[in-house]
DNA sequence: TTAGGTGCAAAACCTTTGCCATCCC
DNA sequence: GGGATGGCAAAGGTTTTGCACCTAA
C-alpha cells in the first residue's frame, strides 16, 4: 500500500517543505496548483496512508478541522484564540512526564500532546 | 443571554454531576430522559452559551467529535488509542510553564492543554 | 411585554466511501 | 496483469441555522 504516485508525492512534499499544520482544504488548494484535477477524496486518502506509514501526523486543535504535518522532531503547538493561526513552540519534549504518568496511572502511554492557547503577536495589538 | 431554562439547567447539571468529557450526542441522550423532546439544536446552542459564560469547556481530542465538561480545577486528559475512552489525569497543573513559554515566544498565553495517548487498563490485556 | 430560548427540519461542513477507470510495480 | 490508486459524486456524521412558536424575567 505504498506506491509512488504524483499525488502522494506532492502532498508529502508540500508538508515537508515547511508548510506545517495545514488543513486538508489548504493542502488540496495548494496541490491543485500542480495537479489541477486532484480531488479532495484523494487528499484525504493519501493523508490517511501517510499517517499509517508514520510519515504524517494529524492534529486536533480546538477547531472543527484537522491539521496535518510531516513527522519530524516532536514538538508543541500554540494556537491563537483570536485568529486561529498555529505556531510551533520549541520547548524540549518532556519524556520523563510520560513515564511518571504511566507509573502513577497504570496506563501505557505512548506520547503526549501539549497545546498552548492565547494571543499571537499580531492579535495582541 | 443567560436565562434559566430547564434545558440549560439540565445540561449544566449533568456535566456538573461528574459526567465529564461527554459528546453532544451523549448529553442529548441523557438529558432526554428528563426532557424527552429536547432537540439537538438546543443542546448545541446551550453548550455554546455555557462556554461563552465560562461554565463549560470544549475538548478537541483526536476524535471527530467535540467533548464537553463543566469547568473546574483544570486538569489533564488521557485518551485510549484503542477504545477511545477519555480519563482525567491528576497531575498538578504546571502554571510556570505558561509563563516560561510566554517569555520565550512573546505570545500572551492564557492556558495550556495536555493530553496523553496510549492504552487504558482494559485495552492492555 | 419582549428579548431570549426552543423544536423541528433543512443546510452547512468536514470526511469517508462506492464505483469504475487508470496507473505503478 | 493485477492490485493499488485516482476522480467523481454521493453518502455519512457532526454542528449550525432559519423560522415560527414559546417562556422566563
Amino acid at each position: 500500500m505504498n506506491r509512488q504516485t504524483k499525488q502522494r508525492r506532492a502532498i508529502l512534499n508540500l508538508l515537508r517543505r515547511g508548510y506545517y499544520h495545514l488543513t486538508a482544504d489548504q493542502i488540496h488548494d495548494d496541490v491543485r496548483k500542480e495537479i489541477p484535477n486532484i480531488s479532495k477524496g484523494t487528499v484525504y486518502r493519501n493523508l490517511k496512508v501517510l499517517r499509517e506509514l508514520g510519515l504524517v501526523s494529524e492534529l486536533s486543535l480546538n477547531d472543527t478541522v484537522s491539521r496535518f504535518e510531516a513527522n519530524r522532531e516532536s514538538h508543541y503547538h500554540f494556537q491563537c484564540e483570536r485568529c486561529g493561526r498555529v505556531f510551533d513552540v520549541d520547548e524540549p519534549i518532556d519524556k520523563e512526564l510520560d513515564r511518571r504518568i504511566a507509573k502513577r496511572t497504570g496506563f501505557k502511554i505512548s506520547y503526549h500532546q501539549l497545546e498552548f492557547r492565547g494571543l499571537c503577536h499580531n492579535c495582541q495589538q
